[in-house]
DNA sequence: GCTTCGAGACGAGACGAACCGTCTTGACAG
DNA sequence: CTGTCAAGACGGTTCGTCTCGTCTCGAAGC
């Protein structure tokens, strides 16, 4: 439950131009120096911006990246639901190759890295990372995984979010810690493998 | 492959007593105030110790505390391997158990946040924070794993690595990002879940 | 053996640079 | 008029470098 604003900036009034200017210099100046050498003063001048623009709209570097970065992420991608064919192996990996393929573009890498490691410090950060950002796409896969379910192509006694957790766990876990490349092949195995524990058992138990 | 060391300081020369001081300062440090305000300087007080006697040594305040809490993991813990008791799936809850136990305590967490999030920051911390802290553990669960496939518990074509990863991957990305609670019930669930995945097909493609 | 001496690490802290977050100014827009 | 705007001054931190004078240690000289 965040405080009431301090002060009462009035949002009517506010400069769209600068707005933009400034959401745009620090997706620029993340990519070009890196979060932690990331700062408010370069963000104000290279967005031709007094720094008081900034600290009046945002409490903090990491809450303008991230809105940033969510305003570039909803213009482009319409998050219309993951497919369903019918096919759920083909569709996990249709879908997880396309997010590998994202996660390895340099332009999308700097600015989500930047903020999962300011989210992994900062708890207040973490939970607007989260609803903005992580969760969305987080619940397409539940929902398909759901589908699935009701299709009795997966054992109704799984939990679909742990499913998701066992699906995306080691995805964002390869990435973060750069511990492999995120190929075709490590996606498509990791889909493949997670199917065999979700796959409905026969009889046992 | 890092450059020749720019100044040479004669280690022979090193004081145990500075370095020791050092070291038990910045773990101290991080667990009051947090590693982004945790500063060389504030080390250097507490430690006794002149600013020049850290530069000197360590590059970097993550490198001091990476070096920091690579002693005390090895002074108190002697990774001597995972219990074997001939099943796996008791073997497995029973490590993941601990390990959640050790990731809920307070004193292990502060520390091992912060260089989780600065390695994922920064990828030459990260090789040393690999090799020092999280592959020598990576390592004893992928040893068991074999283990566990040589004696027919564990499908021969999977991939012991990856298992590894799948199991790991939920655990370590649920910690960090608090997605959830590190509770016996989610790390019971999910190695049930996981060997679901690793258990040898009856005789299907 | 004992002293002398130089090299180098040590504690302490001064120093300029960078950035912080706040505050002031004058222009201008609603 | 009121409130946002660009510009930038301001004091406060912390940075990483540097200069001190002190100390420890091993080699050289007696």
């Amino acid at each position: 439950m965040p405080s009431a604003t301090p002060k009462n900036p009035d949002v009517s009034r506010r400069s769209a131009h600068s707005r933009t200017a400034i959401l745009r210099a620090s997706v620029e100046l993340v990519g070009e120096v890196g979060y932690p050498r990331l700062t408010i003063e370069a963000i104000a001048a290279r967005a031709g911006v007094g720094k008081q623009t900034i600290y009046r709209w945002w409490p903090s570097k990491a809450a303008v990246l991230l809105e940033a970065f969510t305003d570039l992420v909803h213009s482009e991608e319409h998050g219309s639901g993951l497919p369903d064919t019918g096919d759920l192996e083909a569709d996990l990996k249709a879908v997880l190759r396309a997010t590998a393929d994202e996660f390895s573009d340099a332009g999308f890498e700097a600015p989500y890295r930047a903020l999962a490691v300011a989210s992994a410090a900062d708890p207040e950060l973490a939970e607007q990372f989260a609803v903005r950002l992580r969760e969305p796409g987080r619940k397409l896969y539940a929902e398909r995984l759901r589908a699935a379910q009701r299709a009795g192509q997966i054992d109704p006694a799984v939990d679909p979010d742990l499913a998701v957790e066992l699906l995306l766990g080691p995805f964002q876990q390869r990435w973060l810690n750069r511990t492999g490349p995120l190929t075709h092949a490590f996606t498509d195995g990791l889909v493949e493998l997670v199917l065999r524990a979700l796959t409905p058992r026969s009889a046992a138990d």
